[in-house]
Parts: structure tokens; C-alpha cells; sequence
DNA sequence: CGTGAAACTAAAATGAT
DNA sequence: ATCATTTTAGTTTCACG
């Protein structure tokens, strides 16, 4: 697909930061008229720069109240087995996000919990129920000191 | 603030995974009327349920091909050490995210790259000359198998 | 590719229950 | 707290430059 200009770099910085911003804001913004703005977004929706329009919410008021990520070593490494594990892991629902990476483990898991409690019952009630796991190792996030979701374009 | 009801659940279950949804079509689904579905969006932005409404792009479509956590050590754990160090990671564009994290390092950074070579220049040039820094760890993504956003409610 | 206006659709404010 | 209605604002399409 065709490549992107400035007019459509500066549209997706905006998009990126308030997904629910109007295209007559845009319009203003960009010093152009709606229709332009309105095609372009399409455009953008259908070539596939834009993925999804999410709302972010505060997991703490949620009583999510600890994250942790997982290092994950597998036993087997063959693609099946691989495949029934990523399996596994798109069940449940504590894990937001699952990397297959390089290095000394497999695979990098984003978990979101209640508390230590739902922490331990996530890890002996589901987790450690997969086969093929080896070991994994698990660090809790204290704070993030840097949360954000837009490229700089 | 007051607890969030069934109603609002179903609200944000929407939202979160289609945050420029109208408020009419939100009307149709709960079968409510569009009064209620504004009040009730306005009343969890204020009470920071709602945090932020994003666009989600796709990486690679602007050339970031490269996803890399690094686990980083630091030599000083004072208040202020860890602060500049975090103050320092904020100015950089390529580090998504940063947590401080318990365990066997200090800090996990989510990392976007255009390639290797884009990853050798920031570690070169802009992550490595960060002071403080006694040792670090790379993991590259080779692909994401489950990467979500919302929360089930 | 862009404008501007028309026709359509949705959002926000109001008063009533 | 929700509904029905009105007013205001935003979206979408189209004829045209």
C-alpha cells in the first residue's frame, strides 16, 4: 500500500492519543476541510495502519491490582507443541500479553491479577496445569515509570 | 467512588475494545436510551475508570519491525539514582513502557525498533550511555501470540 | 486531492416521570 | 436514575474546482 504523508502522520498522532476526538476537531486542527480528513481515516482503517480504537482503563480501579511478567521455558520445542501451549495461554484471561522471544527463556507473559492471592491461585489453579512447561520465573511490577501506546510518526 | 454496576460493565466491555462506538449504537446493545449512556460514560471518565481512548497502529506498517524487552540492572538503588534513571528512559521514544520490577533485575523496558540496525544505534547511542546501568539483558520478540487490551469485567 | 454545501446521523441539554 | 424531545454538533455523500 501507498506510503503515508504529513497530513496523515499528523492525523494518526492525534488519533493515537484520543481515539475519540471528532473529525471536525481534526479538520481544525489540520486546517482542512472534514472530507479529506474522513477519507483518509478510512484509508488508514482499510490499508491496515490502523489496528484498533481501544479504551484504556485504570486496572487498579478495577482491582487488578498487581501485574507480573513471567518468563516461560518450555521443554518441547517443536511447532505443536509450541502451538498447544500459545493455546493454552489464550485461555485465560489474566494474560494480556504472550511474546515468544529469544534468549534464556521462550516466552514472555504480561499477567494482570487481583492481588497475591488471585496471583497464587492464577499460577497453581491454571498456569502450572500446562504441560511443557520446564520452569518460569516471575517479576512483579512495583510501578511503571513509563506507560504509553503512540509512536512517535 | 461508588462501585461500578452491571450496566457499567457492559459499558466498558464495549468501549474497551471499541472505543469510537456511538453512543446510540451503546444504546441499542444495552437497550437503554442515549441519556443514561452519556451520563454514565462522563461519570467513569471523571471517576479515572476511563483512562485514556487510544488508536492502536500497527508497528511494522511504520516500519518499527523490531519488539525487544530488556532487563535492566542498576549499580545504585537510591531514590534519586532511580529517578534520574527513569527521567532519563522518559526521552526516549523507542521505550514503550518501563517497570519497576522485582526479582533478579530493576527494570523491564518494552522496546520498539525499526530493525537490528535501529536497535544497535539506540543501545549505542542513546540506552547504553545512561549512567547507572551495571548490566543489561535483551529478549527480541519473535512474534506476539495473544496481545490484548481490555479487561474482562 | 481538495472544497463547500446538503442530507443524514448522532450528541448534549432540557424538562418530565 | 431513566425516558422523550429538542437543539446543537458531527458525519457522510456528492457535485464541482
Amino acid at each position: 500500500m501507498k506510503p503515508i504523508d504529513e497530513i496523515d502522520r499528523k492525523l494518526l498522532n492525534e488519533l493515537q492519543v484520543n481515539s475519540r476526538i471528532t473529525i471536525r476537531e481534526l479538520s481544525e486542527k489540520l486546517h482542512l476541510s472534514t472530507t479529506p480528513i474522513h477519507e483518509r481515516i478510512k484509508k488508514l482503517e482499510k490499508g491496515g495502519y490502523i489496528k484498533q480504537y481501544v479504551t484504556l482503563l485504570d486496572p487498579k480501579k478495577f482491582d487488578k491490582k498487581l501485574m507480573v511478567y513471567i518468563s516461560v521455558s518450555l521443554r518441547d520445542h517443536a511447532k505443536e507443541a509450541v502451538e498447544a501451549f500459545e493455546q493454552e495461554i489464550e485461555q485465560l484471561d489474566e494474560v494480556m500479553e504472550c511474546y515468544y522471544i529469544s534468549g534464556s527463556s521462550d516466552f514472555l507473559l504480561k499477567v494482570f491479577c487481583d492481588d497475591m492471592d488471585g496471583f497464587h491461585d492464577f499460577i497453581t489453579n491454571k498456569f502450572s496445569t500446562i504441560d511443557n512447561i520446564t520452569q518460569f520465573y516471575s517479576s512483579f511490577v512495583m510501578y511503571g515509570s513509563k506507560v504509553k501506546y503512540d509512536f512517535k510518526l
